[in-house]
DNA sequence: GTCACTATACCGACTAGTCGGTTTTTTGAG
DNA sequence: CTCAAAAAACCGACTAGTCGGTATAGTGAC
């Protein structure tokens, strides 16, 4: 019970938060390895090289990214409130995840751009089953864009102040009384 | 007339060529000498020190952001039209640059970091003197970073399909018709 | 001569990945 | 339960290579 996390845990998790709070420069060997509280050789003997750690990370955001597809399947009525207001929580593990991984896709890595791009149509797709109007998904899915966007700067200490929660809802509101 | 780019322009051209399509993390010294088509020392005659580099790119975002919020100004009743169409535009020399200094922000450099809070607080005033309702400044704002967003993963090849301006001046319809 | 470079060589710091060795945990025979 | 052997987990020094930055000799245009 409450297990501690494993190592090849912490090694996935030091990678992710030093991705989203310091860049993909700040990554490397040594700093993943002494946040997560092992020694380089400890990280070598899980993960061979970087790029299994990133397929690690990759795992982890197609696990997150079902989980949260089947919470709007269950509930359709909310899902497009859900997917705008989800963005906002950028402590989430899903939006962390997500955030480190767009980190490597803005490194030009391959397979996450190819995983993003998969990711973003499964919500697509969801979202047109739930709300069932192209132009009104579009909306929703770039409103959650903008969202994630502002709190990722924000994260990192660069906007004026952050997206207030209260704001988001009535913006939600607002957008609650287009016609379609 | 038609002066060919100086090799200073060309300098920063490059590095900011390469922040976007490559990140952070290619944008060697050597890669951005080399595709200015100068040599090592070239650049270094020109620029003492990455730093340098980045500080003519945060004047290069000044220059732009100033005259963009002057065509803002110009037209108020076009202004909120105008800002999130041209998020869209990832080729223009605004966004371009607006990218490049947003992979050195996320690579957490404070001074990226400052001037884009500096920046986006002008948009955020200008577009709240044309439009006079803070609530739709803020969704035409996340509207616009979210395209911005998009696009800027589409350019590196990440999404599924790029935005359709076409799908864009729909969304623009549907938020014409909220009352506030 | 000066300016705007080219070309090349070099240094120190840093980085990914390797490797020999050590500690901890698990196993299973008596 | 006990204890030794095996397997798994981990350590940290080392290597080869990269990057930012410095230095310097030389070139052609004005």
């Amino acid at each position: 019970m409450g297990h501690a996390p494993s190592t090849v845990h912490r090694l996935v998790d030091a990678y992710q938060d030093i991705l989203v709070s310091d860049g993909e420069r700040s990554a490397t060997l040594d700093a993943i390895a002494q946040r997560a509280g092992v020694s380089k050789g400890g990280l070598t003997y899980h993960f061979k090289s970087k790029d299994e750690l990133a397929s690690a990370l990759f795992e982890r955001l197609q696990a997150l990214v079902e989980a949260d597809l089947e919470v709007m399947r269950a509930d359709p009525g909310q899902a497009a409130t859900y997917y705008v207001k989800s963005s906002l929580d950028v402590a989430s593990p899903l939006e962390r995840c997500n955030m480190a991984v767009t980190r490597l896709a803005q490194g030009s890595h391959p397979e996450a751009n190819e995983l993003l791009a998969k990711c973003r149509t499964q919500w697509f797709d969801v979202l047109m089953d739930a709300v069932g109007h192209e132009d009104m998904v579009h909306l929703v899915m770039l409103l959650g864009d903008g969202i994630y966007f502002n709190a990722s700067l924000t994260g990192t200490g660069a906007m004026p102040e952050e997206t207030d929660p209260a704001t988001i809802d009535r913006i939600i509101g607002l957008i609650g009384t287009i016609r379609y």
